[in-house]
RNA sequence: GGGUCAUUAACUCAGUUGGUUCAGAGUGUCGCCUUGACAGGGCGGAAGUCACUGGUUCGAAUCCAGUAUGACCCACCA
């Protein structure tokens, strides 16, 4: 026994295919390849082309899952699309993620003892620079890991000297046409990172907090007004307290003051039908400088603005005692002095949602400052129509009211940002303070426009000062499909005309907002035309108990360690199974085990095929040239079938359909049916088609395996073809033989149910079928029931058998025959299922006795119906008949 | 508070215009098999009141209304 293990392993090495694989080593060998043969390389010719933008990662990222996912769907359609014969090309590149990559120096400089305020700006760069050249490319190279086939010769970066001329360009071009502006708002603050931020940045979780009651004493009075806030902290702010004009119980106050604790200020008591009667006491403080509807309350009524906080969210002056302590602190002393001072009077707990920064996990502060915004009503009209009217298709649809939503409530991009990591905003002050400047994207420019300006012929270069934020690293994403085609500085060019607009946009709905949207933006504002025609939105990825994916949780599977563990082809078609569009998708890495035991599966139908003795005198074997006519046929049912699947961006649906063709329908049948017994080699003929329809399996796969799939390629055989799998072209649809498969299909029913009875009977020796021959018949192939059910005979018969078996395939009724050991059990049965079908004949005659039915159901559903009918009083008719016989 | 989507087998999900014997797939599970590609395998089986309640219809997993549960989005009341 153990000499013909040694044996078997021994010829598995000779022949050199041993029945594992190294997946890790196929990898690098064919990425390499690909490399080398620039076969991801493109430039404009005359095919069409198939444009695929990545989504850029932040160079501070390394790969997640969500990363995985998304760019694995990418690998799979642009790959798909370069063996479609276009021109395939997918531009890779990474974000340079200002706040991440910001937050990330200025640690890394901390740790090196280095404050970021010591540095120049200049210096700082240097360093960030530095990090990003250290490790910006991190996840380019996880991408390679993964199989990714981008165009690496045009890998961008969104803080490239190209792209933030673009980026420059467009900003002084939206600065003409009147549609950015400097504002002095309510802006969301992040105090760790000491800037701004977009609404979009901000992200709010509901926290459990406490709600204060404060009694505030009423000037010249005894009386007190006890208003309810959640931060007693921001009372120093306090320039009025707010009353509804019809609340009764105030009325008496209106015009009043009263007296702000602590600070002992006098503010006024005003009124405001903002103030919610039913909420709290119906009294509400007002901190204009830190609170956006309180901010609104104060334009309104000509309030004082007292901005109580330092730019790291620590209180200035205005916080008297408190000063230079953080917010938090500051929240607790004031809590303490209320309740010692008796002012405190009540403190409830309080769940309500906090502003977190996105980056950071900050707390938001409101706060009133100077930045500069863009108007975006009317630049989001185009972009709304272009997908209310079908020009540019989100998948899944569901996405398009959130979009709209959004959309027609949409509200100015606050764009600057108080960082150095980023594109300087190219706005130069020539007066003493703020409100002097000139836009232009360079200096020499700002200067000419600046003497223009003031009249001022003298005025010089050192006069003039660029702001000193940057812009939003959105506002250089926004750009990203036509900017990686240099498309806004020369417009003209040969690449943005071929390449522009580009096909799919595949991305997660976490950033239709932020990205997509501002993408449809920018392209109609400056290419009049949409960037992309569709958009796949992922679904998140989530662990097996539907939970998010998070560094906190720590359930996140290392990425790099799966690829390692399952090979990235299986990884791949792990996370592919279980994606359908827009649905999150929970993750477990049992569905990586399933990819690998389909590599494997596939890697042993090869080793089948190329360790098989080739006999070229035989003639081709009659049921092997059967079984590989119906495979050809249902090659082609299944090829149409995944190409709409594709054209549906239903990918999952796609690699299960080639999933079963290949593992059932080409392994547990074709292959069964050709192998010859032992020792007898197999035809000439045989063997080279077969050799073709795996090459043609090879095809299918290799957008969603493309290592196995082109390491197989090569093995398989030596004939002349396609240089690489890769660069080969995908399978086109030809005639179906509609017949073959029907018949096929029927004799493969007919085989399970043979089987089915051979288990339930324990019979294992070769047995006659018969059927009657006034029955109805199907067609079906006996020489594949007979090597694949161990039936050794046909007969036809007169009459039905005394002892048998029988079962049914449709309506066509066949005979094991068997001498039944026990005939009450099998007329119990019977029975069983004569009743059933008894049912069913009045159920559908009933149905068919319905006049309303007959006249208002389609032609072609009546006529089902009648096939039901005459159908099933065959089959019973058949029953009876089986079963009388087997009552004699 | 406003909105969107979902709920189908133990798990993850399909189910297209309401109509095919429509209740499906993959995984898992159970039983049997195993020296000739693969135990990461083969063969066979079991498994669901389609969340619930009504309604429309000749006919509902599918359409409508409501309820429950969950997820997400938007806006936020101190």
């Amino acid at each position: 026994m153990l000499a013909t293990f040694v044996a078997q392993k021994l010829t598995d090495l000779l022949m050199g295919f041993p029945n594992k694989f190294n997946a890790t080593q196929i990898a690098e060998k064919w990425y390499a390849y690909w490399l080398a043969n620039n076969y991801f390389h493109s430039t404009p010719d005359s095919r069409k082309p198939y444009t695929i933008v990545i989504p850029p990662p932040n160079v501070t990222g390394v790969l997640h899952m969500g990363h995985m996912m998304n760019n694995t769907l990418q690998d799979v359609l642009i790959r798909r699309a370069r063996m479609l014969g276009l021109n395939a090309c997918w531009v890779p590149g990474t974000d340079h993620a200002s706040i991440a990559t910001e937050a990330k120096v200025v640690q890394k400089l901390a740790d090196l003892g280095v404050n970021k305020e010591d540095l120049s700006r200049e210096e700082f760069l240097k360093h960030a620079w530095d990090w990003k050249n250290e490790h910006g490319d991190i996840i380019l190279d996880q991408l390679k890991k993964l199989g990714c086939s981008c165009d690496w010769n045009r890998t961008k970066f969104t803080l490239d000297d190209s792209m933030t001329a673009s980026v420059l360009q467009v900003f002084v071009d939206l600065y003409e046409r009147g549609l950015i502006f400097r504002g002095y708002r309510m802006v969301n603050w992040d105090p760790e990172a000491q800037t701004t931020l977009s609404d979009e940045e901000v992200v709010y979780e509901e926290k459990k907090g406490k709600l204060y009651s404060i009694e505030y004493r009423v000037v010249d009075s005894n009386e007190t007004v006890i208003i309810a806030t959640t931060r007693p902290e921001t009372i120093m702010g306090d320039t009025a307290v707010a009353v509804h004009p019809g609340d009764e119980r105030y009325t008496h106050l209106h015009g009043e003051k009263v007296i702000v604790p602590i600070v002992n200020r006098e503010i006024p008591i005003i009124t405001d039908t903002y103030v919610d009667v039913e909420y709290g006491t119906g009294c509400l403080k007002i901190t204009p400088a830190h609170d956006e509807n309180d901010k609104m309350l104060g334009d309104k009524h000509n309030l004082e603005f007292i901005d109580i906080f330092n730019p790291n969210g620590t209180l200035n002056a205005e916080g008297l005692h408190y000063k230079g302590k953080d917010r938090f602190d500051a929240r607790k002393l004031v809590v303490a002095e209320l309740k010692s001072s008796g002012k405190l009077l009540e403190i409830k707990s309080h769940t309500h949602k906090v502003g977190l920064s996105e980056r950071t996990k900050a707390v938001v502060e409101p706060r009133l400052s100077d930045q500069w915004f863009l108007k975006m009503e009317e630049l989001a009209k185009p972009a709304l129509l272009a997908v209310e009217d079908g020009t540019v298709q989100l998948f899944p649809k569901k996405f398009i009211n959130t979009y709209r939503h959004w959309m027609t409530n949409i509200r100015d991009w606050n764009i600057s940002r108080q960082l150095w990591w980023g594109q300087q905003i190219p706005a130069y002050y020539y007066g003493p303070g703020k409100q002097d400047f000139v836009v232009a994207i360079t200096k020499e420019d700002a200067l000419e426009k600046a003497r223009k300006k003031t009249k001022n012929p003298s005025l010089k270069g050192q006069d003039l000062r660029q702001e000193e934020d940057v812009l939003d690293t959105w506002f250089s994403s926004w750009l990203w499909p036509i900017s990686v085609f240099d498309g806004i500085r020369f417009p003209e060019n040969e690449e943005i005309q071929y390449y522009y607009p580009t096909q799919d946009l595949v991305t997660g709905p976490d950033i239709l907002f932020f990205w997509v949207a501002r993408m449809l933006m920018s392209g109609y504002s400056f290419r009049n035309q949409q960037p992309f025609q569709n958009v796949f939105l992922t679904g998140l990825v989530r662990d097996s108990q539907g939970r998010k994916m998070s560094k906190q949780l720590g359930n996140s599977p290392d990425t790099l360690a799966l690829i390692e563990k399952y090979g990235a082809d299986s990884v791949r078609v792990g996370l592919l199974l279980s994606s359908s569009a827009g649905n999150d998708l929970l993750f477990d890495e049992s569905l990586c085990q399933q990819g690998k035991n389909f590599a494997n599966k596939i890697w042993n139908a090869h080793r089948l095929i190329q360790n098989w003795e080739i006999d070229d005198s035989r003639p081709q074997d009659a049921t092997a040239k059967q079984t590989l006519i119906w495979y050809k046929s249902k090659f082609q049912k299944e090829l149409n079938l995944v190409n709409d699947h594709f054209s549906k961006y239903r990918i999952s649906d796609a690699l299960m359909c080639i999933y079963k063709l290949i593992w059932d329908d080409f392994c547990s049948w074709l292959l069964e049916l050709i192998k010859p017994a032992y020792g007898i080699p197999i035809d000439a003929q045989t063997h080279a088609e077969l050799i073709d329809i795996f090459e043609n399996n090879l095809r299918l796969l290799h957008p969603f395996m493309p290592f196995l799939s082109e390491e197989l390629w090569h093995n398989i055989t030596d004939r002349t073809k396609e240089e690489a799998l890769v660069v080969s072209s995908w399978p086109t649809a030809s005639e179906i033989d509609n017949h073959t498969l029907s018949v096929f299909s029927h004799t493969m029913e007919m085989i399970t149910s043979i089987r089915s009875i051979r288990k339930q009977k324990n019979i294992s020796t070769k047995v006659p079928m018969q059927l009657l021959e006034t029955s109805s018949q199907a067609e079906y192939y006996e020489n594949v029931i007979s090597k694949l059910a161990n039936i050794n005979s046909f007969q036809v018969v007169t009459d039905l058998p005394q002892q048998s078996l029988p079962f049914r395939v449709g309506t066509a009724a066949y005979y094991l025959p068997f001498s039944v050991e026990n005939p009450d059990e099998e007329i119990a049965k019977l029975k069983e299922e004569l009743n059933y079908q008894k049912e069913f004949l009045v159920i559908v005659q009933k149905k068919l006795s319905n006049t309303r039915f007959v006249d208002n159901a389609p032609e072609q559903v009546v006529k089902i119906e009648r096939k039901k009918e005459t159908d099933t009083i065959e089959k019973i008719s058949q029953i009876e008949q089986q079963i009388t016989k087997l009552q004699r």
